[in-house]
RNA sequence: GGGCGGUUAGCUCAGUUGGCUAGAGCGCGUCUUUGACGUAGACGAGGUCAUAGGUUCGAAUCCUAUACCGCCCACCA
């Protein structure tokens, strides 16, 4: 293979990946002398298409992963895929609704196996964008969530759980989207501020007290109060201390219901009464609770007034209802008036349905000896956060986190476990046999349960699940996810991880933020600001894409895509694709008899030195989680040093053998953040063997360090040179010349070839003449004529000014007596030694000027 | 109501335990057919680090308050 002028990404990422996957390098090495280190992917959407998000997951797992391995660690990267419940459901059912059916036209099983055969189409294409994106994962380790190791290790937890009673069926207000006919999590309603009315409602007395007639209370819907059991005053209302006890007519029905005395009344709001609907408000419910007071349900599961509702209001819809409660009430005179009101609203994420509290029985987990000893190794700092105050986040959360509803009703999922005895509702058992409707077992007749699990259960305990074939992968070394999924996954992976395996299922959790639009606008199909990844792999090639996204981004913030970002790393892989041209060529037309590395010019020390600062910094970021500086100081090497320094010194030079060994040190270095093009340049490369992915790490070179310094030296001088070239009036470049000076002696050529001057003779000291830098500790000057020399007096003038402030500056701090015996030694060495220099500098700078 | 984060160059953002002249990419200006790269090279301009106090020899960094902007959690009827 031969070196285009430019590097075309499309051109040979696809291949590069085939070749990695053909070679077994995705499988993690057996060595047991060395380390594990396991990511779990966070598993993709089985059904959907990648979203950018996942270029920022896989960006960087692949470069710990690529890292990792490289330093012989026994690296192990699981891909998944997910059945994702609910979505996929919801995008089924949503065929189902093009074609006119409905979802209750087929059993349950019937169900499963169609969305299976859906599911399955889909799959491909998200495994192949994984691809794509340069995941190192070993696919022959893939997980789907529905296999079976992971329904049996979910049915085992499950009955664990049922065993040690943190399993309990409970008719409890659940969540419920009317829309999509099923419940859900806490966790899984979104709350919006809505307007709303407040209405204030007359109940009147059946035997007025105390002074009252009627209790007035407020509610913000009316159509609930016909499924009212009591109205509740605080126990410490002296307004209503008498009435407790006593009986209000419940309006527009025949019912009696009582006063009772609860905490759950303010005192301070409205007029301290409250309406009591247990099987419609969360509160409510816990009240009647304590109360022992009857339940009503007068929604159905439908989302329509049912038969307790009275004639008068069954069938209508929640709306409707209230409009006619609302005309009832003000026909018989009870209504007391109206305020507006903004209150939260929970509502269903995907079809934004509000979702309605309603009585069912359901699977719930007891969450609280779970939560505690999450609680306790996260207090214990068993687990590192990144960034850190998500610990304390999560700890909070865990410390009110409420009984967990397991249960789903859709048919996509793993199924319950669990059937119940057709002559005793309350008669439960633990089955696996989920494919039979029903079960005999002592002669006795089971139904099964047809309700799913909630996809978090499942999801929560991927760890282990995913290693269990390797078990010395567990732990996991890392969970790398979206800062969003810190609730749902995270925290449940931990309680569950616990308490399953006794173990944490991962040392550091590394969260990610949010990929917003270039605007800082958060993305979605509604709002049509999605960028989708693959394209940007085609246009811009993967390894930009990779570095365009960790590029400024910082764990758990929220970040705009950056197309110039990615441009920058697509010119950065173009970049090292030329670099690896120049020295092929160079290689190709300086042979060498023997592969013996030597430093024979100063720049070659230099760039050891710098590769090896490098080195030793990349990976203290890499370990730290450091990625978007990472980034960067990759790129300086590259750009700033390797290319425009070392590079362009070689041409002088052609140390063959150096060039091929720093070549290869960058291309490794390179690779976990841009595995493509480096493997593409290592494959093209004529001495190169085997494949860079399965290189080791490289090591640190031996240098000089003063050749270094005189180098860095050198650098100075001819940055300078070329600084002054610039501002000398006119575009002429003079004759640079020197005296005694053996650095530059010695580099006459380098410095000529880097200036551009069209000579550097080393001269008398009497023979200096034209503009005077003084450098470090070297005397150079730009033999200028006399004429552009008086042209350029005010520039000399405006650098004595600047150095006499940076001269003050300095010697302020000195004078401080303070700074001087309380700052560290080293640090007010530098200061007096920088004084010094300055100092030198002045003086010269002011009898130059003289001269002129 | 509770909690978390942000405010640094024209734009998007880095800046680890306080320490030398506060950085990057893009953008901007001037110059450049150099043995690879114009997706390039050289040079340069641009910042009172939101505001006000405080701690300190020293603050973008720590503390307190204020303003504005985001996000998350939450049953306010």
């Amino acid at each position: 293979m031969k070196f285009s002028k430019t590097y075309e990404p499309n051109q040979y990422e696809p291949d590069v990946y085939a070749l990695w996957e053909k070679s077994g390098a995705f499988k993690p090495k057996q060595d047991k002398d060395k380390d594990p280190y396991t990511i779990v992917m966070p598993p993709p959407n089985a059904n959907g298409n990648l979203h950018i998000g996942h270029g920022l997951t896989i960006a960087l797992q692949d470069i710990l992963i690529r890292y990792h391995r490289m330093k012989g660690e026994n690296a192990w990267y699981i891909p998944g895929a997910d059945h994702a419940g609910f979505e996929t459901w919801v995008v089924y059912e949503r065929k189902l609704e093009a074609e006119g059916k409905t979802r209750f036209d087929f059993t349950r099983d019937d169900l499963y196996n169609q969305v299976w055969s859906f599911v399955y189409e889909q799959r491909g294409n998200m495994e192949l964008q994984i691809r794509a994106l340069g995941a190192s994962c070993d696919w022959s380790s893939l997980t789907f969530t529905l296999d079976p190791k992971v329904i049996d290790t979910v049915y085992g937890t499950f009955k664990k759980l049922w065993d040690d009673k943190l399993i309990y069926r409970g008719e409890k207000l659940v969540n419920f989207c009317t829309k999509h006919q099923t419940a859900f999590a806490d966790i899984e309603v979104t709350h919006k501020e809505e307007q709303g009315t407040l209405w204030q409602i007359a109940y009147p007395l059946v035997e007025p007290k105390a002074g009252y007639t009627e209790l007035v209370v407020s509610t913000t819907r009316p159509e609930t109060l016909l499924g009212d059991t009591a109205i509740a005053v605080n126990p410490k209302d002296k307004r209503y201390k008498d009435l407790v006890g006593s009986m209000v007519k419940l309006p527009l029905t025949e019912r009696e219901i009582p006063v009772i005395a609860d905490e759950h009344a303010d005192m301070e709001y409205g007029t301290g009464v409250v309406k009591i609907t247990p099987a419609h408000d969360q509160n409510d419910f816990e009240v009647a609770q304590r109360h022992d007071l009857p339940m009503i349900t007068v929604i159905g599961f439908d989302g329509k007034m049912n038969a307790n509702a009275g004639f008068n209001y069954e069938n209508l819809t929640t709306k409707q209802a209230r409009i006619k409660v609302l005309e009832a009430l003000k026909t018989q005179e009870l209504l007391r008036g109206e305020t507006p009101i903004t209150h939260a609203v929970g509502h269903c994420y995907k079809c934004d349905t509000r979702i309605e509290p309603l009585l069912k029985e359901q699977w719930f987990v007891d969450v609280k000896p779970l939560a505690e000893r999450a609680i306790k190794v996260l207090e214990e700092g068993k687990i590192k956060f990144h960034p850190a105050s998500k610990k304390n986040v999560l700890i909070n959360y865990l410390k009110q986190l409420k009984d967990w509803n397991i249960s789903r009703q859709i048919p996509w999922g793993i199924p319950i476990p669990a059937f119940v005895n057709v002559d005793d509702p309350k008669d439960w058992i633990y089955d696996t046999r989920v494919s039979e409707e029903e079960i005999k077992v002592n002669g006795k007749t089971y139904r099964r349960d047809n309700d799913t699990f909630d996809t978090w259960f499942s999801s929560g305990q991927w760890p282990y699940i995913t290693t269990s074939d390797r078990p010395e992968h567990y732990p996991t070394s890392v969970m790398e996810t979206g800062a969003d999924l810190l609730f749902q996954w995270v925290g449940r992976m931990i309680m569950l991880g616990l308490y399953v395996t006794d173990e944490i299922p991962f040392k550091d959790v590394y969260m990610h933020g949010m990929v917003l639009d270039e605007k800082g606008q958060k993305m979605s199909k509604s709002k049509g600001n999605v960028i989708n990844p693959i394209e940007i792999v085609s246009k811009y090639g993967s390894d930009a894409l990779r570095l365009g996204l960790i590029a400024s981004r910082s764990a758990g913030v929220n970040q705009a895509f950056s197309t110039s970002k990615v441009m920058a790393s697509r010119n950065l892989c173009n970049k090292v694709w030329n670099i690896s041209r120049l020295v092929q060529d160079i290689v190709d037309n300086n042979p060498v008899d023997n592969d013996k590395v030597e430093l024979k010019n100063l720049g070659e020390d230099w760039i050891c030195e710098q590769i090896n600062q490098t080195n030793k910094q990349l990976q203290k970021l890499i370990e730290h989680y450091r990625f978007a500086e990472a980034g960067d100081l990759i790129y300086d090497l590259i750009w700033n040093k390797y290319a425009d320094w070392f590079i362009e010194s070689e041409k002088l030079w052609k140390n063959t053998n150096l060039l091929k060994s720093t070549l290869e040190q960058v291309l490794k270095m390179l690779h976990p953040f841009a595995p493509f093009v480096t493997e593409t340049i290592w494959q093209t490369l004529s001495w190169t063997e085997g494949m860079l992915i399965a290189q080791e790490w490289p090591k640190p070179y031996e240098y000089d360090q003063q050749k270094a310094d005189d180098y860095a030296e050198l650098i100075d001088i001819i940055s300078n040179i070329r600084s002054h070239y610039q501002s000398i009036p006119g575009s002429g470049k003079y004759p640079i010349t020197f005296h005694d000076d053996p650095l530059m002696y010695d580099n006459q050529l380098l410095i000529q070839h880097l200036t551009k001057a069209p000579c550097v003779p080393k001269i008398n000291l009497e023979d200096a003449k034209g503009l005077h830098l003084a450098i470090h500790n070297h005397n150079v000057y730009i033999d200028i004529p006399k004429d552009i020399h008086e042209k350029y007096k005010s520039n000399l003038e405006e650098r004595i000014l600047k150095m006499g402030q940076e001269i003050t500056t300095l010697e302020k701090r000195l004078d401080s007596p303070n700074y001087v015996t309380k700052a560290p030694k080293e640090l007010v060495e530098e200061t007096r030694k920088s004084l010094t220099e300055k100092k030198e500098l002045l003086a010269k700078m002011k009898s130059e000027l003289e001269l002129i």
